[in-house]
DNA sequence: TATTGTTATACTCTATAACTATA
DNA sequence: TATAGTTATAGAGTATAACAATA
């Protein structure tokens, strides 16, 4: 799912150059920080032999915590197009952990769920996401990692009264 | 640059369904503030009828204060491929933002340098930018700006140690 | 008519591999 | 040999527009 730059841990090493203002925006650093992140995520699950972007967990723990659920609804829920969702759906049910069922009630929609096998992975790539949450909040105390969570979402509603 | 999903605003108004512990996931949450921020940026650009990516943005910000450097230095910089570097320069070239000079020392590499309109553009940009920060933090008070920032900060290097 | 899912198409970001010019 | 920039190619995420099936 959203954009997988495998970047912005080395290249800091060795780039010292002159970042001017950009250090004290807060846009830049949430993306540089997301950057990070998303690599440590990368490299967590590759270093486990499984293979999943976080948007791919994110849509896993959607289906299954609203099993039945139509693409429509799952495609407003990840802010994407419904045509954008068609190929990750694809990839995910070729993979076995997702079926698109026949809806007994609208015949125009697709009723989502896990299979067996899915849920059974699902377990797992839950526990290689709380290990990759320990890493990037290991040099946060718990308050800490409460309060950025309390500001990212304060940033959020910020951004969000466009 | 970096992918831009124009979502994670409306979206969330539509979708109210249960993401059970996703929202408790520093990775999740601020997955979902960048992607709004990133909304965020491109909206206030749109409105000022200007065109520019958050990575573009940085990118400029980066020649101008280290004018000469070459593209290897300048990727490293952003932790992307020379490769990958290249179509973006090619872009801002054809804006007639940014040029590729001969490098005077070493024959391989191009010294990159802002044009006086791209200084000028970049001004404007900066100044849209200053906006749009403003936005993002309206809901934070300087302090918890300052936080923030320091918190990232701190989940970046976290990150890093992978 | 409106909605859902799909397909076709088109960008952009990302990378790897191979080529060229230069060091 | 090694490095810098380019090109070719490929994969993934994103979107819009149009289409078929269904409501």
């Amino acid at each position: 799912m959203s954009r997988p730059p495998v970047n912005a841990n080395a290249p800091d090493l060795a780039a010292k150059l002159d970042r001017g203002v950009l250090s004290t925006l807060l846009g830049y650093v949430l993306r540089r920080t997301q950057s990070a992140v998303f690599a440590d995520f990368a490299a967590t699950f590759q270093a486990a032999g499984a293979a999943l972007t976080p948007g791919e967990f994110g849509l896993l723990v959607l289906v299954t915590r609203n099993t039945g659920l139509s693409q429509m609804a799952l495609a407003r829920a990840l802010g994407i197009d419904r045509s954008t969702l068609v190929p990750i759906l694809d990839r995910l049910q070729a993979r076995g952990l997702l079926v698109r069922r026949l809806s007994p009630t609208d015949g125009r929609t697709h009723a989502l769920a896990l299979t067996p096998s899915g849920d059974k992975a699902l377990a797992r790539f839950t526990r290689l996401v709380r290990t990759h949450e320990k890493r990037i909040a290991s040099h946060l105390s718990t308050a800490e990692t409460r309060t950025l969570i309390r500001l990212l979402e304060k940033v959020r509603a910020g951004a969000r009264s466009v």
